[in-house]
DNA sequence: TGTACATCAGTGAACGCGCGTTCACTGATGTAC
DNA sequence: TGTACATCAGTGAACGCGCGTTCACTGATGTAC
């Protein structure tokens, strides 16, 4: 075989680390008891809970791996979803991730839970990836913004500025979407809140003792909020 | 003594019934692990662990009963700050009712994270007071809603109807409010969960990452809402 | 007021459990010559 | 190709822990007469 010899170990454990993971998450998304257990893992996978200890140092470190995996996956999901739907410009693509951010909460729902029902200051800082979804969604609504021209702020309404915002999120969203401004920023996480609302509250089942129609109830927020965009 | 000798058991009782439950709620508060051991309650409280059992049949039925406490506590909470503000008319006590939210959030995330942080199905169905807080909200949304006049429904978008809602609430909220229309409880709902997307999103220390004036946000997005519903 | 009995909150010891983590070890895989 | 050595994934046993829950008990509080 060309493949280097010396590469062979280190694809083993690759493999097993990614193994090690997607038993993780499988054991969460099955979960009865809802805390993931080293020792759970290790008897499914058929080995030793002390084995595990070869790839994470410790519990908490793998759950942060997790964590990290988790947001990326979600972010390339997102961005999946907007790409399909680009050519029909920005508010449809913002519709598009709206819509698949709901799909993966609701068919994932321990993994919803995992990323984003951590009490503050609990664990360590959020991941570079947890940032990529609300930059994405600031990219399209500033799309929407300048499709629209010039943006009024609302009367009464302090205007945003740069230093309204996040240092690093700022840059990162700069970075790839020049064109942004303040209010795109602030649109973009007021939209990316709605959508968080309307899905936390159907995930943790709190939405279903009110309403029949969730879904509709989603889409017709994602209607109106981009009505209020200028868009569509 | 006038009162009576046989409920002095009784009041002891009780008393000792909420001690356990602010001790419960205390210990998580200000918690470490985040999980609640009955043990460490009657740690707390100088107590046996058994002696718990006296009270609740069940670790799981002494968080239900804190989980309906918090609803409790909540819904007096916000129904108070609604009524402070009632003079300046339906949308300054929305104003009012969104911010206590939004303070108590802040002020108690263990206690929010209790409310909401469950996965869907993991415990018994939402508690009664849970209705209390999204009944209030439709109530005065409806007022709004009236205030305005005729409300045209929003071009492309399916009317609502009754059936689009659970019966329970219905009943619940026609009962306090019998002028609310299927409109006015889908734009409660959604009212709702904006509230509930950027609380929790800082809550959870996700809005953090992104802005410095998270309360500048919620302010802004409580304030356009009820633009769109045409009061203000 | 005083006595005999019933209630029941709380004790303390024990149960069995699953957990995260450590550690000396074994044995297969890979490396150097 | 063959031998000697190094690496290191995985074993299995043990550690100490805190947990929820049970149970026979004690002793104070309350009740009936």
């Amino acid at each position: 075989m060309g493949i280097p010899r010396k590469s062979r170990r280190e694809r083993l454990r690759a493999h097993t680390t990614s193994q090690i993971k997607a038993t993780a998450l499988d054991h969460l998304a099955g979960g009865g008891s809802g805390a993931l257990s080293l020792r759970a893992i290790a008897r499914e996978m058929g080995m030793t809970a002390g084995a595990i200890y070869s790839y994470f140092d410790t519990r908490e470190a793998l759950i942060t791996a997790l964590i990290a995996d988790l947001h990326t996956a979600l972010a390339d999901l997102l961005e999946a979803a907007c790409r399909g739907a680009a050519q029909e410009g920005p508010a449809a693509a913002v519709f598009a991730l709206g819509h698949a951010y709901r799909d993966w909460g609701i068919s994932h729902p321990r993994h919803f839970h995992l990323i984003h029902g951590h009490p503050a200051g609990e664990g360590q800082p959020v991941p570079e990836a947890a940032h990529r979804a609300p930059a994405l969604l600031t990219g399209l609504v500033a799309a929407c913004l300048r499709l629209r021209g010039a943006p009024e702020p609302a009367a009464g309404t302090h205007p945003y500025g740069w230093d309204d915002f996040e240092p690093g999120f700022v840059a990162r969203v700069r970075a790839a979407h020049p064109e942004a401004s303040p209010a795109a920023l602030a649109g973009a996480l007021r939209l990316w809140a709605r959508m968080q609302g309307l899905v936390s509250l159907e995930v943790y089942g709190h939405l279903g003792a009110q309403t029949r129609q969730p879904s509709k109830l989603f889409h017709a927020e994602m209607r109106q909020s981009l009505l209020a965009l200028g868009a569509c």
